[in-house]
DNA sequence: AAGTGTTTTGCAACACCGTTGCAAATAAAT
DNA sequence: ATTTATTTGCAACGGTGTTGCAAAACACTT
């Protein structure tokens, strides 16, 4: 099931299939949410190098399956695109929430970032919306 | 003249004056714009230790002198708060421009961030707005 | 202005992060 | 099954951020 989904997957976006691919799509795909690098790198066990972790981030980031989100501590966290970004290009144009007591990022994929208006001469490129606080789940907790 | 405010600014703060603090308050007073270290570290020649300029820069967000701005390219920028954001407590709820011809980050002090609806649960505590694109000057050069 | 106590600085050392070149291993194509 | 192209792991390197500690600078008193 999950195993032919990335498959499927990398298929879909030209990639050949090998071990450590399959294993960092997988871990996307069970975590729905954001991974840094080194979340990447304790989830995978011993198994894999960090430079082929580098590696397939980066070509994952070209292909367009997966987005960066900046973050204020100094860690980008990747996460999954929903729909088709093919090619590097992104509209993945939602909110990014970062939880303060659990740590985690996820991607508030109904909530949009609203338009803005720049000054004049200003042009814009890309937005990035960065919400901190406290998660659903971690404020049930609290209850 | 800058000199001077500097040193009140050090002394509004009750931070001890001392020649590192008073260059790097400098660096920020003539920049207008966003610092990463590693630009301090540059501009502020050989004359300073990396750590010096490190404990600098924690001690002034602490003491609100300045505020962090996450980026994409893993290296935070600093930014001088205009108005008084004193022990800890930032208001600076403006967008944030990098601009990807000269690399600069600014701070548009007039355009507020957009306040936004989260889904039921989740508590906001810090937003941020990243826009990257064109900025005025580089812009003006094109044409 | 000098002495005293406190704060800040620079140095050394360290662990972590991200990148590159290259040879070996793996996947794809025939 | 063999060949070709791609990917991986290793080694090495430079950059980044942190900590402990001794020396230096600062603030405060007299």
């Amino acid at each position: 099931m999950i195993e032919k989904k990335v498959d499927d997957l990398l298929k879909k976006n030209h990639l050949s299939i090998t071990g450590g691919r399959k294993r960092i799509l997988e871990l996307f795909l069970q975590q729905e949410g954001a991974l840094s690098h080194s979340d990447i790198e304790k989830k995978a066990g011993e198994k894999f190098d960090r430079v082929t972790i580098y590696r397939t981030l980066q070509t994952f980031l070209e292909k367009g399956l997966i987005h960066s989100i900046p973050t204020s501590d100094n860690s980008i966290r990747y996460a999954l695109c929903k729909d088709d970004c093919s090619g590097g290009q992104h509209h993945d144009d939602h909110v990014h929430f970062i939880c303060n007591a659990c740590g985690n990022t996820v991607c508030l994929e109904h909530v949009a970032v609203p338009s803005i208006e720049l000054p004049g001469g200003y042009v814009k490129e890309q937005v990035d919306m960065l919400i901190s606080g406290v998660c659903k789940s971690c404020n049930h907790q609290d209850l």
